[in-house]
Formats: structure tokens, C-alpha cells, sequence
DNA sequence: CGGACAAGCTGA
DNA sequence: CAGCTTGTCCGG
């Protein structure tokens, strides 16, 4: 039976970290390489599987079964090992990887490969192409550029040239974005794989891929550049466990294929800045992309007016098409009783609570519900302290005299035709164009009690940026207040506020590196967050590796510390796994 | 994961 | 001690 060859299976069973040799039956033979997906009987069940070696030398001894089936294509060698080093990364399992590396249906053939265009070409912005030349060249043959864009600039010329250089990956923030940059980029003459449909294109060979975050691990025939566009959008970190983030596999990727990795964001992540060279275009022009941006000084403000300042309330009658942005559900987070000033709090946990839409007061902790009465003096009058999105609706749509939408993250209200929205962030992702953004209560974006904030809120003016344009781009409405950020805050010194009124995204990450240099948070050092309920026995038994710092335990959870993901990585490479639920989140999003 | 098998608990 | 639960191990 030397015709017979012998492949390496993993079994795509989450709690099976082990590979099992079977024999390659002789029809088969053609069909079974490195990444196909198999079936395979295991331990009196057929299990699915994907060939992780060819040819291999079994243990001896050993009675091989056949494999019982062969699925279809799976994903090419390289990614096999990538999935390998991303599980050593982010603490997960290889399977989980080559799952995502996996077209979700079976792929038994391959479409014929798109032959590359002659050429392609967008019109762009001169000083875009200048620098998308500059930072797409400087990484011909590896490395990593980061290209810092202003928000409102369109990226298709940026994609284009590095296409010009050879196959290209391109990730976006969602699939809907990748989707919308994937028809142009057909449009413009270029083969595109628009993932996760077009996975069998994709691996067949295609001059572009594109997609989401899971695109990452697609296929790619010969890979010359990758590019992580908007590389500051959380949602290129998985958020379930393995917490990996799509720009460190790109950048990886990149690396082993002896790709170039672009970098592309209006405000690039301090692990972008410290990946590679640093390319933008010149000051005016990085200025002229942002909109104007108005700040109101809410320290001057009338506090009996409250988040409806006299600036909102003239945008509100202007005309204009505005977006109200208040990070608050709900009718009101915080309410104090209107006759003797107590604060509302749940009977049972202490926490302060909110009002549900039946007036009920709920605890946001412990969920316990009880009737808005106060238990000092049993007074049902409350005072709203902070009011939340719902509440907000009634207010503005009194002063705006027009319906009002309120759009949150499970509720959208739909892209309507209303000329007033409110909304938590998302609607931000709801909508695409608006006159006037205005950020109602910026500050609990500045001060939320996360190491990311600043990054994250100079992230939601950038959401705000696109939905009005740039200043040169601006509607030309004559409206009065026309393109605007209507920024309310009481730090309008903040670098964050700064750097969207400059125009100038350096000035966050220069602080924010001071920050977390001072404070020991990442990228200056490497984290992970372990919880769940066997994270005690693993902590226990973790102890302290050299290097590794373990601080906590907080509300259950215990953290993580070394000076690298080298060493923290290694470190939970070699911990044992307790039985029972454990989640281990390397390079924690909310700490 | 899920089956196999071994070691503990219960009940008449 | 049968009969059942609970735990640990292992798969090609």
C-alpha cells in the first residue's frame, strides 16, 4: 500500500487540540493537499477535519483508518501556520482560526482564476496618490507603512496603486463597507473577491480581495500588499475569544509572505504608529479634510438648559439635518428625588438605577425592578440628572418642532427621510449623510474609565466627519449651520477635541503614548484579561512566570502583564488549563 | 466534543 | 451488590 499516503488531520472539534493521522485512499489522492476539509471517523464518530501536513511518518504501531470523506477546498498552507502563530498570540486554538480561514459552505471546484487587468486607474487627489505612491512603495518586498488620511478622503486611489503592484488584500471595518469597496474596485476594471461570498474565487486566484475583518484569513494567490483601511475601528478585534484583531494578522501575514502591510486611518492606533514608518500628506491639506468643528464650552453654559444648549437648539431650527450623539439609553441614568435631593438607588445592590418606559425604576447592576418612589421620603417626584437617549427625544422634538428619531444599538429606526436623529453611536453607522453632528455630551466620552477612551472618541468624530464632509467638501447649502461638529464639552483643551479642530490626529497619539508609558498599558506593555469561573484555579496555578506581572483579582477578573506579547504569550502557552469555563481576552478592549 | 470505563453513592 | 451518577481520559 504504497500508494497510499498518510496525512495530519485536525478535527474541527472545539475541545480537540490534537492531530490524528489517516491514510489518503488511492481515488482521492488528487483531490488532498494541505488545508483541504475532510471527514474523518474518530473515535466511532465522523468528525470534520482539515489536512494540516501531507506525507507524514505515523507513530507506529498504529492501524490508520482511511479518511471517510473529502469535503472540499480549505485554505492554503501559509494560513495553516499562520493559524498556528495566531493561536500562540491571542491563546486560542488553531481550529478556531481555519474556521474563520474556511469558506462557510463546502467548495468542491474552483472557478478559472481572473487574469490580471492591463492597468487600472481612479482619479484621486493628487496629494492622496502623492502619499499613497510613497507609503504603497515603501513596502515593496515587506515591511509596514501606516498612512494617515484625513477622515473624508476616499481610499479607492489607495487601494488602486497598490493593486498596480500585484495581488492585494484589502480589509474594511465591516462587510457592508467592503461590499460597497469592492464594487468600485470592479467597477474600476480591477478582478475583485468581495468575501466572504467570492472565498472560492478568492483561493482560485484573484487580483483583489476584500472584505471584513474575517477576510484576514482569505485566500490570496500571491500576495504583495495588504491593507487595513480605517485601521483604528474596534471592529477589527474579534470579540469573542480568541480576542485577535485583524490588523495584527495582517501585519503577520505580511510578514511571512514577504508582503507589504498598509496601514490607512484618519487617527492611527498607537500599535499602527509603532508598526511601521508614519506617511500623511501636508498639514493644510490633512486640515481641510476634517470639518469645522464648533466647541461649545459647557463650563459657560446656562446649567438650567442642560445638554440643549442655544447652540443645539439654533442647529435644531436652522433647517439643517442634524444627528444628536448622547452615549446613554434609555430615559435617564441617574435621577435624584425632586424634594429631598436623594439619590435613586436599587434597593438591593446600591446601584443607582434607571427609568424604564412603564416609569418602573430599574436597576442597571442587578436588573431588580421597584416603583419610582423615593425611600427617604417617599416622594414620587424625580429629578433627571442624566437624562438618556429616550428622554432626549421628547426634549428635542419640543424644540425642534419635528418628529425626531431615536436610533440605538438595538432599535434602529431605519434610514428615513427625518430631518432630526438622536441617538447612542450607532447612529452613527445608521445613517450616512447629515448638516450637523452634534456630540451632546462629549465628555463622558473623554473620561470613560477605559484605557482606549481618548483613541476611541477622536474615533467617533471621525464617524461624525464623514457624515458632514470635510471643510472643502461641505454641502454648499446656504444653510447657516452647514457641515459642522457641534462638539459640547467641559475640556475643550482635551487633545482629542484639539486634534479634530486642528485637524491634526498626532496630537492624541503623542499623548495618549505619554499615558500609557506612565501607566504601564499597552502597546507598552502586553495584557491579557483572565475570567470565568475557573480563572482562580488558573491564576493558582499560573504563579509567576518570569516576566509576567498578575494584578487583580477585580469583580473576578485578573490581568496580565509582561513587557512583550513574546513573553506573555509564551507564558499562557505553557500555563495548564483548569477544567471549566475560562476566558483568557489577550490585548483586552475594555480594561 | 462525546463515548468508554472506572470510581463513588444509594437503597433494600 | 446492582443500578445509577459523576469524573477522567482519549481518540489515528
Amino acid at each position: 500500500m504504497n500508494d497510499c499516503r498518510t496525512v495530519r488531520v485536525l478535527p474541527d472539534v472545539p475541545a480537540i487540540d490534537k492531530t490524528f493521522d489517516y491514510l489518503v485512499p488511492g481515488n482521492l489522492g488528487g483531490q488532498v493537499r494541505v488545508g483541504s476539509v475532510v471527514r474523518v471517523e474518530l473515535h466511532g464518530r465522523r468528525v470534520g477535519g482539515r489536512v494540516v501536513a501531507d506525507g507524514v511518518e505515523p507513530p507506529p504501531g498504529l492501524n490508520l483508518l482511511p479518511l471517510a470523506k473529502v469535503t472540499g477546498w480549505g485554505p492554503p498552507p501559509e494560513l495553516i501556520e499562520l493559524a498556528s502563530w495566531a493561536a500562540w498570540r491571542w491563546a486560542g486554538r488553531p481550529a478556531s482560526f481555519l474556521g474563520t480561514a474556511t469558506a462557510d459552505r463546502a467548495v468542491t471546484r474552483l472557478p478559472t482564476a481572473a487574469a490580471r487587468p492591463p492597468e487600472a486607474s481612479v482619479p484621486g487627489l493628487p496629494e492622496v496618490q502623492a502619499a499613497a505612491r510613497d507609503a504603497v512603495g515603501s513596502v515593496t518586498g515587506g515591511g509596514v507603512a501606516t498612512l494617515r488620511l484625513p477622515p473624508t478622503v476616499d481610499m479607492l486611489p489607495v487601494v488602486v496603486e497598490g493593486a498596480a503592484r500585484g495581488d492585494t488584500l484589502v480589509l474594511a471595518p465591516s462587510v457592508v463597507a467592503a461590499k460597497h469597496l469592492g464594487m468600485r474596485l470592479r467597477r474600476a476594471g480591477l478582478p475583485t473577491a468581495i468575501l466572504p461570498n467570492d472565498w472560492p474565487l478568492a483561493r482560485a486566484g484573484c487580483s483583489v480581495v476584500v472584505g471584513a475583518r474575517a477576510a484576514a484569513w482569505a485566500p490570496v494567490r500571491d500576495l504583495s500588499t495588504v491593507f487595513v483601511l480605517d485601521e483604528h475601528d474596534e471592529a477589527y478585534q474579534e470579540e469573542r475569544s480568541p480576542t485577535w484583531h485583524a490588523r495584527d494578522v495582517a501585519i503577520e501575514r505580511a510578514a511571512r509572505a514577504g508582503a507589504g502591510c498598509v496601514l490607512v486611518s484618519p487617527a492611527p492606533t498607537l500599535e499602527a504608529l509603532g508598526a511601521g514608518r508614519l506617511f500623511t500628506t501636508s498639514r493644510g491639506f490633512e486640515r481641510s479634510g476634517w470639518p469645522v468643528i464648533d466647541v461649545v464650552d459647557m463650563r459657560h453654559e446656562d446649567p438650567a438648559k442642560g445638554l440643549l444648549t442655544d447652540r443645539v437648539t439654533s442647529a435644531l431650527r436652522s433647517g439643517a439635518r442634524v444627528v444628536c450623539v448622547l452615549n446613554r439609553k434609555g430615559r435617564s441614568r441617574l435621577l435624584a428625588c425632586a424634594t429631598c435631593r436623594e439619590l435613586a438607588r436599587c434597593e438591593r445592590c446600591e446601584s443607582s438605577v434607571t427609568q424604564d418606559d412603564a416609569g418602573l425604576f430599574v436597576c442597571m447592576r442587578c436588573g431588580q425592578t421597584r416603583p419610582a418612589v423615593c425611600e427617604k421620603c417617599g416622594s414620587t417626584k424625580f429629578k433627571n440628572l442624566r437624562v438618556g437617549v429616550s428622554r432626549l427625544r421628547e426634549e428635542l422634538e419640543a424644540l425642534a418642532e419635528t418628529s425626531v428619531v431615536d436610533v440605538t444599538g438595538e432599535r434602529s429606526a431605519g434610514d428615513g427621510d427625518a430631518r432630526v436623529y438622536v441617538g447612542t453611536e450607532a447612529v452613527l453607522h445608521h445613517l450616512r449623510h447629515a448638516d450637523v453632528v452634534a456630540y451632546l455630551d462629549f465628555d463622558q466620552e473623554l473620561l470613560a474609565p477605559r484605557y482606549r477612551a481618548a483613541e476611541q472618541a477622536l474615533s467617533l468624530l471621525v464617524r461624525g466627519a464623514r457624515l458632514v464632509g470635510g471643510r472643502e467638501t461641505s454641502s454648499s447649502s446656504a444653510r447657516s449651520m452647514g457641515g459642522r461638529l457641534l462638539v459640547q464639552t467641559r475640556l475643550p483643551q482635551h487633545e482629542v477635541v484639539q486634534a479634530a479642530l486642528l485637524g491634526d490626529a498626532a496630537r492624541v497619539a503623542a499623548a495618549e503614548n505619554e499615558r500609557r508609558t506612565a501607566l504601564g498599558f499597552p502597546p507598552v506593555t502586553a495584557m491579557a484579561a483572565v475570567s470565568g469561573a475557573a480563572a482562580e484555579a488558573f491564576i493558582d496555578s499560573f504563579g509567576a512566570p518570569l516576566g509576567v506581572e498578575v494584578l487583580g483579582p477585580s469583580d473576578g477578573m485578573w490581568l496580565l502583564r509582561a513587557p512583550d506579547h513574546r513573553t506573555l504569550c509564551d507564558a499562557l502557552a505553557a500555563a495548564a488549563r483548569p477544567p471549566g469555563r475560562l476566558r483568557v481576552e489577550v490585548d483586552p478592549r475594555r480594561i
